[in-house]
DNA sequence: CTCCCTGCAAAGAATTTGCATCTTC
DNA sequence: GAAGATGCAAATTCTTTGCAGGGAG
């Protein structure tokens, strides 16, 4: 993504430009994949020296309320976030065993997309399909310790 | 939800039947919608007097485990908690504004769910659809901030 | 009787906030 | 200039853990 880009999505939004919003929202689309605050700020943090991470996570909120980047939590885990790509649409396998997240892409959900808007009114702008399961791995230890009663540890 | 049905449900799966867990699963499936599990302690609670916050963390981490319990958070949230009901399928309609939640069932999940277990092996038992989007309240109120260049405050 | 579960209290993480200072518009 | 952002550090809030006693199988 072009820095003039990032300006022009920040400022079409009516956001102020700063070198730090404009790093963070770089860095991420960089990144690819779903980031903690943590994450995105190490990787900034050297490009900018001085940069806090109170700014990220101040940033990556605003970013998300103006729909430039999307939040994910899945089980017990850390709010991710991602730069909000409208082309890149996906599904997120959960595996309740180990934690473990898949993606699957599907054209199915651009429909679903369409239905909804449709029925509720609701404007979408992007999504997470987040569907709780057991990975093809887990299911052989569950199959097993369903057998002898047990739990396995995650 | 029946006592003893709860029971089953926990000995099925080779946990150990306690007053504290029946009660939290029987807690949570009473209160129908994402709960936290503060929520879920709050209301617990009194009818069980010395229940401790941590064992209904404990508990619902591993109703989750299990597959007795969903877990889901949107946006910038707190944890939540569903008794996984598995004839229930909605998606969620998070408004990145205001933050609220809204559901929709749509009989497309189902054969979106049908699609992803055929091509990944992955065994779901439950699911979630997370679409952010801005409800049609705040619509109106983006439309206006936009032409102001300003950002509404949730 | 053994292992698991719970309560309690304390620790740990993640995220937010107050305030003075520095920037964008 | 004025409104807004950032850095810094402290404060919150949410969640997890260690341990000793109590309860289920």
């Amino acid at each position: 993504m072009e820095v003039p880009q990032i300006a022009q999505s920040l400022r079409a939004r009516g956001l102020r430009v700063t070198a730090q919003r404009a790093l963070i929202l770089d860095t991420l689309a960089g990144m690819r994949g779903h980031r903690s605050a943590q994450e995105v700020f190490d990787r900034a943090s050297p490009q900018l020296p001085g940069l806090n991470l109170a700014t990220v996570y101040r940033t990556l909120e605003l970013l998300y309320q103006v729909g430039l980047v999307d939040v994910l939590t899945s089980g017990t885990e850390v709010q991710r976030y991602t730069f909000r790509d409208s082309h890149h649409h996906h599904a997120h396998l959960v595996c309740r065993r180990c934690g473990q997240m898949l993606e699957a892409n599907l054209g199915l959900i651009e429909r679903l997309r369409a239905d909804i808007e449709a029925q509720s009114g609701f404007v979408i702008d992007d999504h997470h399909l987040a569907l709780n399961g057991v990975c093809a791995d887990c299911s052989r230890f569950e199959a097993a310790g369903e057998a002898s009663g047990r739990i396995r540890e995650a």
